[in-house]
DNA sequence: ACACGTTCTACCATTGAACGGAAGCTGATG
DNA sequence: CATCAGCTTCCGTTCAATGGTAGAACGTGT
C-alpha cells in the first residue's frame, strides 16, 4: 500500500498483527501490540480496529486487544483437522478409557507435529493447554510415527536438516529412530517433559494409504507395557482411518 | 484500495475470503470462493495466495482452499476463551463422570449463545461437531442463564429485538423466560434439537461478579432429575468461577 | 495542584500497493 | 482435435493505505 516504509502488504500486516500474540496470552496492549508486530502505533491501531469491527480481533477499552470469538468459531468450524478430529474422538475415548492414559492425536505441519486433539488421563489435571502445541519431529513419538510413512522424497528432505554436524543430533540418529519406527509400525520416545514417560505413537492412515495423523499416548514408565499398549492404539488407528474419507 | 469497485478495504476482503467458508466446510474450490466472497477471481486467487504463504490459508493443488493449520493453531493457543475453558474442564469432566450426560460450556455473543466447550455423555457418540456452535439465547437454556445475569441496560436492549410483533416470540415471554432464569439461579428449556431432551444451565460468575459463561446439561426427560442436576452444576459453576481470575 | 510521561485516538496529504480485465495455461470432456 | 471450465499470471490505472503529527485521556511523581 501507499508508502509502506517496510514494503509489505495489507495481508503481511494482518497476519503479523495476529502473530504477535506470544503463546498463551489472549490479551495484549495496543502499544504493545504495535512493537512486537512492528508496525507504527498509528497503522496498527487502523488494522485492529478495522479487524475488530469485523469481530476477528476484540478492541476493548483502554486499547486492550484479543482475539475475536467470531475468529474462534470460524476456525474451529472449519478447521482443517474438524473430519479428522471427529473421527477420531471416539477411538480416543475408548483408549483413553480402557487403558487410562493421556491420548493425543497430531498431525505433520513442516518439520514438526502438530498436536490437534488430546484427552487427559482420568483423574488428573486437564490439561487443555498443550492443545495445539508443536513438537520437533525427532523428539516425539508422534513426530517419528508421522515422519517414518511419509515419502522418500519428504523424508530425505528432512534429513538434510541434520547434515551440518553443527547440533548435537545426527542424521545417522534420525534415520535410524525412522526406520525403526517404519519397521516396527509404532514409534517409542523417552518423554521430554517428564523422562520418567514415554511417549508412543502410531501412524493413522487414510483410505489413500496415506499417513495423515499419529495417534499416541504419554505412559509413566512403571505403566510402560508395549504388549498392551501397541496393539491396542494399532486398532484404534485402523478404525480412525477406516473412518477417513481422503 | 486502488479501483476497488465494491469500495471495501482490504481488511474487508480478508475477511470475506475467511468467512465464505459455510460451517463445517474444510475444502472450497477458488472459483467458488470467490463467488462466495463476491469477489473477481483473479482477486480472490491474489488475496488467497498472499494468505497461504503465512499458513492462514492453504493454496492446494488445482485451485483447493483450506484453512491453514496454522491459523487454527494461533487462535487456539491465544483464544479468549483459553483461560475460562482451562478453568471449566476439570469441573466439567467431573459433571461427565457423575451425571453422565452431555455436559456445554457457553459465552454470550451478541444476542447468542456461542459453546466453545463440550463433553458427550459416556457411549454416546462424541459430537464434536456442535462446539463452536450458536444457539439464540431465547431458544437455549444456556443463552438464558447468560442473559438474565446481564446488566440491565443489555437486557434492555435485548428485548427490543422482540418488540416488533412480527415474531411469534413476544418480548413478554422471553422477560419472563429471563425473570425466572434469573430468580431460580438456573435456566431449563425443552430442547431444540430433539423434543424429548431438556437443556439446564446455570451462570458462571468469576471473582468481579460479572457472569461470563454458563454451563449446562442436555438430559433425556425420562432422567430430569433438578434435585441432583441443578446442585451439581451450581457447585461445578461456583468452582469455575472462583479459578478465574477476571 | 501542576508538570510530565505514557498510551490511545484522530487527521490528512502523499504515493505506491491493490485492483481486475484480459490473455495464457492446464487438464478434462465429447 | 476442438471445446470448455477453472486456475494462474500480467500490467497499466487508480485511489486506499500509510504514518508523522497532534490532540485527548489517564496515571504518576514532585
Amino acid at each position: 500500500m501507499a508508502n509502506s516504509a517496510s514494503g509489505d502488504s495489507v495481508v503481511d500486516r494482518v497476519v503479523r498483527v495476529i502473530e504477535a500474540f506470544p503463546e498463551g496470552t489472549t490479551s495484549l496492549q495496543l502499544s504493545e501490540l504495535a512493537d512486537r508486530s512492528g508496525l507504527p502505533l498509528s497503522s496498527a491501531h487502523r488494522l485492529v480496529r478495522q479487524l475488530s469491527e469485523h469481530g476477528l480481533l476484540d478492541l476493548g477499552a483502554g486499547g486492550t486487544v484479543r482475539l475475536g470469538l467470531r475468529l474462534w468459531e470460524l476456525v474451529n468450524r472449519n478447521s482443517p483437522t474438524l473430519a479428522l478430529r471427529q473421527a477420531a474422538m471416539p477411538f480416543m475415548e475408548d483408549i483413553q478409557q480402557v487403558l487410562n492414559q493421556n491420548v493425543n492425536l497430531a498431525v505433520l505441519d513442516g518439520w514438526e507435529a502438530l498436536f490437534v486433539e488430546r484427552l487427559s488421563r482420568r483423574g488428573s489435571v486437564a490439561n487443555r493447554a498443550r492443545i495445539a502445541g508443536r513438537m520437533p519431529v525427532h523428539i516425539s513419538s508422534a513426530g517419528l510415527a508421522l515422519m517414518a510413512h511419509q515419502s522418500r522424497e519428504l523424508q530425505a528432505e528432512y534429513l538434510e536438516q541434520f547434515a551440518d554436524s553443527s547440533g548435537k543430533v545426527t542424521a545417522g540418529v534420525v534415520r535410524h529412530l525412522l526406520a525403526e519406527a517404519a519397521q516396527q509400525g509404532y514409534a517409542q520416545l523417552a518423554g521430554v517433559v517428564d523422562p520418567d514417560t514415554w511417549g508412543i505413537a502410531v501412524p493413522v492412515i487414510n483410505s489413500k494409504r496415506r499417513t495423515v495423523a499419529a495417534l499416541g499416548v504419554v505412559v509413566p514408565l512403571a505403566e510402560m507395557r508395549l504388549q498392551a499398549l501397541v496393539p491396542a492404539l494399532q486398532t484404534a488407528a485402523r478404525g480412525i482411518g477406516r473412518q477417513l474419507g481422503d
